[in-house]
DNA sequence: TAGCCGGTTGAACACTCGTTTAGCATATTG
DNA sequence: CAATATGCTAAACGAGTGTTCAACCGGCTA
């Protein structure tokens, strides 16, 4: 292990410089100067490694994907978390919630796949669920995974006004440390999640609106 | 109705079209000459009548703002809702909830005190819920409410991953207005926050895990 | 008709962006 | 020691940004 060592190469430097600005500044304000000055590099050496700020930005999804992958491979014996994004916060990697949270607004097609191996993630998760008698069934399986994932990923996205509403940080990498913030969010998202928040007589109402047979007349 | 309208000004033009156009291509997309451009206008007139660019945005946030006011004091009467987002898909603002999707992911003072109504609607209309039987009642509305609105709101900032996945526009301003396309995110969010998700046994569980007395030995 | 005045333009400014390039400095090799 | 390769920098370029400003055009008033 002497200076030989794949990682913390200059480029790698640059390319976790560039998660943390992301991070911290969101994809619009993260610049190369910027990148280069928390690297400690010049600019010219971002655009060096990388080709362009778009291959830089290519190059910090991979590398958040593969972590993600790494640590999924090696958390698979754990058995399944109710935290769809344990493996981010978990991962050594350092921001990559936070990196998700900035980067999920935009497009990207590493975003989409990440997005997309969430949500299969959570499908599996919550058959395994449902299999061992933790989670109730459900008609339409993928897609009551999407919403949940498109919940939670939604939240994390409006972390700065979770923080505000509920004091909690959702970017935080070790928030499943921290019982105490944590709880402000998690118990009522399974207060929710639990029982739901719906009457039983209100469910039979509901359940006749929006009934397979669309016969359009009344809203 | 003559030429003395108080909107249809150039000035009011100038306004709708940079609220089409951040809610079509973004808050980075969206530069002082393609607002120029959508309103049939110089770059500079832009500046002349909003000052800046920043005081374009808030007027922009001033303006929906006060259009979901608008139309919240004329809707009061139809009762509640359980569209956390009803005022602002029905409103006669056209792009309005598009707005929304491509700005909550950026901070703005406008944007915070419009989350904060936002989240003190869906707690009137959940507690209004509550009293008629409809809603379950909890220890936490405040929090509820907050959870639930941050999780619509999420999920409509990543509308093109919700469209990806469920084939639904959470951006369309007509939505409830297609039911078949509706039903494919309401069925399923419903099927959620109608009875929950999680099975008696296991709540046993997480409730004792929550436990208020806080004994940290194992995770 | 002559003069004015609000609304509007188009060219320019300063600035920041991503990107390029010539060259430096250091270390390795013969 | 000389020669060379490598990692990196500093300065510059062109494009695009927000913004400014002198001038124009229209209809109004006198």
């Amino acid at each position: 292990m002497n200076e030989t060592a794949d990682d913390r190469s200059t480029r790698a430097r640059i390319r976790d410089a560039a998660i943390e600005t992301i991070g911290t500044y969101g994809l619009a304000g993260t610049t190369a100067r910027r990148v280069a000055d928390a690297a400690g590099v010049s600019p010219g050496l971002v655009i060096h490694y990388f080709g362009s700020m778009d291959g830089l930005r290519r190059a910090c999804d991979d590398h958040i994907a593969d972590a993600i992958r790494r640590y999924k491979e090696s958390a698979i014996a754990e058995g399944p978390s109710l935290d769809l994004l344990a493996a981010f916060r978990r991962a050594e990697l350092h921001g990559a919630t936070a990196y998700l949270a900035n980067v999920l607004g935009d497009d990207s097609p590493a975003v989409e796949v990440l997005v997309d191996h969430i949500v299969a993630d959570a499908e599996a998760y919550l058959e395994l669920g449902v299999e061992t008698g933790m989670i109730t069934p459900t008609d339409d399986p993928r897609r009551r995974a999407a919403v949940i994932a498109l919940w939670s990923l939604g939240a994390l996205v409006l972390h700065r006004h979770a923080e505000r509403l509920l004091g909690v940080d959702l970017t935080a990498d070790n928030l499943v440390d921290d019982p105490d913030a944590m709880a402000a969010y998690a118990v009522a998202a399974y207060g929710i999640l639990g029982r739901g928040i719906l009457t039983e007589e209100f469910l039979a109402t509901l359940e006749r609106t929006f009934d397979l047979t669309s016969d359009e007349g009344d809203t």
